[in-house]
DNA sequence: TTGTAGGCGTTATCAC
DNA sequence: GTGATAACGCCTACAA
């Protein structure tokens, strides 16, 4: 493990020197400067990240947040994240949280320990209160959610003009019974909060309410994002007398759950029962009945949330802060 | 941000009375350690990772190494391996290699900066002798792949008796004419080479031979891996004058593809192809065809090495060093 | 049992 | 343009 002054002293300057040729700083001649870098190639020297951390330099680092990894919307998204972040020659940490506060609280504890330079969020635990206080030690980037704040760097898709068009796709063929299902553990839906979860039931009131229907809370079903729990909500679908004629899944993973277990109990997918996915991932093309779906730009978002973060680190001028991704409704075979 | 002297001045001892605290080392009073906890909630401190590192201390971190996270096998190692680690009050951090050796190299430095205490591959892409020599910085570990060393802390299935199982079951029900897909670039196989895809092919080769069969090299197909892979591979079987009657795709992912595919293209499933999956993924359950496969147990198999890595970081003595899971074909109805 | 002092590799400040 | 040197926060001999 080469330091600093072994470089200095096989090129036979000073430390300070190969610092500032480490750090491009002006004030080197090019003759010590070739020097230095012979040296350091001969040495294969590079610098020790801790020792600049405890200096309070860069990291060259972004922490990325995510739920759960194994989700594959989260896993394309830090992917997209992570290439991005590559080509700008950063590196990238993925923190999952697990629906915890605390472990979102550990990526932020990285920014004050100068371990990254940014945490792009893409999942949000803590209040924003809490979160924005990190913001003294480090960038915070925001990403598929909502935070009420016009300074931070945010990038998401406009959930509520998605949900809002494929409801109303369902509508316009002609289901009237629509059941509805969300990842959050209880539909708290206020016209104050702005967040994913209320943002698509936004929509989904709205297309509603234009053809003059009225939620019903028979049909909503919570805390719903696996396979397996879509596999349960068609059970529960399947026992009830009064039955929707069509389902918003609320992810394409709960959609294929529920095409999956329609295909068990024989009950015919589109035909009796219709299912509108949501993401637009590769799953979807694969179930029994291919999905109608809303697509997602999940790659575009992470390119996207990426390069604004990397841009602020570098002290270019942003112009918009916050970028926000048309959805549309993908038409396969799930939807008569 | 606290530091150690803060917290050793407001609890009117030294720092190194703090230092053996925090580290629990022995020659403490109990009074002066109260006086130092009760300091330290105070102010909210914990230790700086950065200054630790710098000299040398463990970081309480293992960084996992995984080919791309976007792949649902690894992502589900990967969730596994963490949520262990974390059991075990271990940090994790992962890297994506996205196949090339420099990305894995990266992850493998981190060793020798002390930025973690080990680091875990589910994935090879360098030489092992490279590898190798940085286990004198810190511990390494392997999980579903091959490496002929005794003393690495390795868990893998066993993919020889799976592949074996697998080909045989599809022997058994009739199948003579057996298509082939792997991952990997060509099929370099050779008796000597120990990896996870020679095994597999090895398994595979076993079993026909008990029917006097020999591979068909026309039937092989390299380089297969994701769901647009299997469909790929559809078309290029649908359009053959002599097609097989089995295809062994080698992941869920491929085989959810090449059934996706056979649905367009109207090619009944099981009855003019018969298509066997491999890792038993929840995607399994939600195709056309529900899949025969063969289960790999994902999460015993996460859970045995960050066990095993987190034994040997605490000097826990180890008896085996090497784990081997089996494999065994689930059937659904993929394979009439 | 406790405290003091030195050093880990780097960068920034100050002289020259 | 260049080079000493003092931090950064922590741990560990060594001394008391």
């Amino acid at each position: 493990m080469a330091t600093i002054s072994d470089v200095a002293k096989l090129a036979g300057v000073s430390v300070s020197t190969v610092s500032r040729i480490i750090n491009n700083k002006p004030h080197v001649s090019p003759r010590k400067a070739a020097l230095v870098a012979d040296a350091m190639t001969k040495l294969g020297y590079s610098p020790l990240q801790a020792a600049r951390q405890m200096r309070g330099s860069g990291s060259q680092t972004i922490a990325v947040t995510v739920p759960y990894i194994t989700n594959p919307f989260f896993s394309e998204l830090v992917a997209a994240i992570e290439r991005t972040a590559d080509e700008r020659s950063y590196k990238t940490v993925i923190v999952q949280t697990f629906g915890q506060k605390s472990h979102e609280l550990n990526a932020l504890e990285f920014l004050k320990t100068n371990q990254v330079d940014a945490v792009i969020m893409c999942a949000i635990e803590n209040d924003w209160d809490l979160i924005k206080q990190y913001s003294q030690y480090g960038l915070i980037g925001v990403c598929n959610e909502y935070v009420a704040d016009p300074d931070v760097l945010m990038v998401h898709a406009d959930q509520e003009s998605g949900m809002y068009a494929g409801t109303k796709y369902l509508l316009n063929r002609g289901y009237r019974k629509l059941a509805f299902c969300t990842g959050q553990q209880d539909i708290r839906f206020n016209d104050n909060i702005e967040d994913l979860n209320s943002d698509r039931y936004r929509g989904y009131l709205r297309a509603l309410r234009e053809f003059d229907l009225e939620p019903s809370v028979e049909w909503q079903f919570t805390d719903v994002s696996t396979i397996a729990d879509g596999q349960r909500v068609l059970q529960r679908i399947a026992s009830m007398k009064d039955r929707p004629d069509a389902v918003i899944a609320g992810s394409d993973q709960v959609a294929a759950g529920i095409i999956a277990e329609a295909q068990t109990l024989q009950l015919k997918v589109p035909q009796e029962l219709a299912v509108l996915g949501f993401d637009d991932q590769p799953l979807s093309q694969v179930v029994a009945q291919p999905l109608t779906t809303i697509h997602q730009p999940i790659h575009e978002i992470g390119d996207a949330i990426a390069n604004m973060v990397a841009d602020e680190l570098e002290g270019d001028t942003i112009d918009t802060r916050q970028v926000i991704m048309p959805l549309s409704v993908v038409v396969r075979q799930s939807v008569a």
